[in-house]
DNA sequence: TAGACATTAATTGTCGACACAACATGAAGG
DNA sequence: CCTTCATGTTGTGTCGACAATTAATGTCTA
């Protein structure tokens, strides 16, 4: 519920650079950007941003408490990269929260909250079919987020951004090249039906069947790549 | 402050620095000996630790991460004091993954695994008669955390773990003076009975009843204290 | 006495410097 | 050709210093 992240205007807007490259690095692993492996030198970000290394430290302290990067001993810090047991067990836990955050919000949708999310259907449906591929990661990635904002108990919600966030790596790591493999039409369609319609047991499963889907489509091939920081986390 | 002749400390001993404090400060709020409210300055705690104000603030970044402590800009960082809403979020999500966690643990249970497990209810059995109460919290705490470690999926059982210490927050904050109010003489022999047994849903119906009735015992009265931190971390 | 205000102390925010460890490179030897 | 070892480079670990901000203190007035 106390989810504001209101900051006070209070240091120039330094006090927002932390934050810039927690999400900046956030987001560019949730659109898949940012492969797995890919490394992360305190100095690099540092010179991106214009910040000194304890900033930037700050931001890569708290990835690593999500587990979204990896950050061992004397060495850079790294997107995490969860083997198949962990990838497995990751879509466990998900599926097991997000069916629960689901029946919670089955029941408590707002009109206007109603329209959001079946706009985003809509747009994620359309991106489909004009090929958009990044925008469809983007928009399906947002349904889900936007679910979790509306559950009532934010615990689990918290809970459930965190295991979306590694969920994609895990989906950026595995997923078959083909484009959009890892999508199937009616989805997220029948799980807002249900949900509009009340039927938080209908729901909860759809959901459930919805991720089990997504898991299964994966394969467990290995691959790394190297990129280029700047081009990605600058903005 | 007069430590300052430790000029030899190695780098690796140094290393271990940062998980002392964060250790250290986790178990005293486990404990219930950083009240919820406790303010932890990075100085105060770097004399203490020996170490810089670089290190403290790492341990205490993670802290912030596991939502044990709160850091707000510019303000002394404090024990997190979940309001009566939250608290109600945070037990019954640990209700929801604390009963998966049991549900799994039922099954995978070596012999040395359940003697340990059998072992630890005993103790805390007789800690309760012979009025231990110190020991009584920490070996019940033992006692979910271990049944954590035996659950084939750890990313769960992650999740399950940060559950445990803010509902031990919420605990010693709404918990009535009296001292062991929120205590069932049987419930754990019952949960550890029917893990043994293999009837994986009543030992986790039994665990969600054990959290309810946990939760039901605590009043909405608040008060704060402060303590020496010197004394309660200083090892 | 109670409240508002200015001043002082305490605490966090950020940075740059240096020491140490890990990594990359290349030479020498089998 | 491959392995092994020395060496330089890169990058992190830690610290202390200074600036900016908040909290605390004391003072004055009604």
């Amino acid at each position: 519920m106390v989810q504001s992240l209101a900051q006070g205007r209070s240091t120039h807007s330094a006090a927002r650079a932390e934050d810039r490259i927690y999400d900046a690095i956030r987001h560019a692993v949730l659109a898949q950007q940012l492969p797995p492996g890919s490394r992360l030198p305190e100095l690099t970000l540092s010179e991106i941003f214009g910040v000194s290394r304890s900033v930037v430290r700050r931001a890569l302290v708290r990835l690593a408490g999500d587990h979204i990067i990896l950050m061992r001993r004397n060495q850079i810090a790294v997107v995490a990269r969860p083997g198949p047991e962990e990838t497995a067990q990751i879509f466990e836990a998900r599926r097991h929260i997000e069916s629960e955050v689901i029946r919670q919000v089955a029941g408590h949708l707002g009109e206007t909250a109603r329209t959001e999310i079946a706009g985003l259907v809509d747009a994620e449906h359309t991106a489909h079919r004009e090929g958009a591929h990044e925008d469809r990661i983007h928009l399906s990635l947002r349904f889900h987020e936007r679910l979790a904002d509306f559950c009532p108990n934010q615990v689990l919600a918290g809970i459930l951004r965190e295991l979306i966030l590694r969920t994609s790596i895990a989906v950026a790591l595995y997923k078959v090249p083909g484009i959009s493999a890892c999508y199937r039409e009616g989805d997220h369609r029948g799980i807002t039906d249900a949900i509009f319609a009340g039927d938080s047991e209908l729901a909860a499963r759809l959901a459930r069947e919805h991720l089990d889907h997504l898991e299964q489509r994966l394969t467990l091939a290995e691959r790394d790549g190297q990129v280029d920081l700047a081009s990605i986390l600058r903005r």
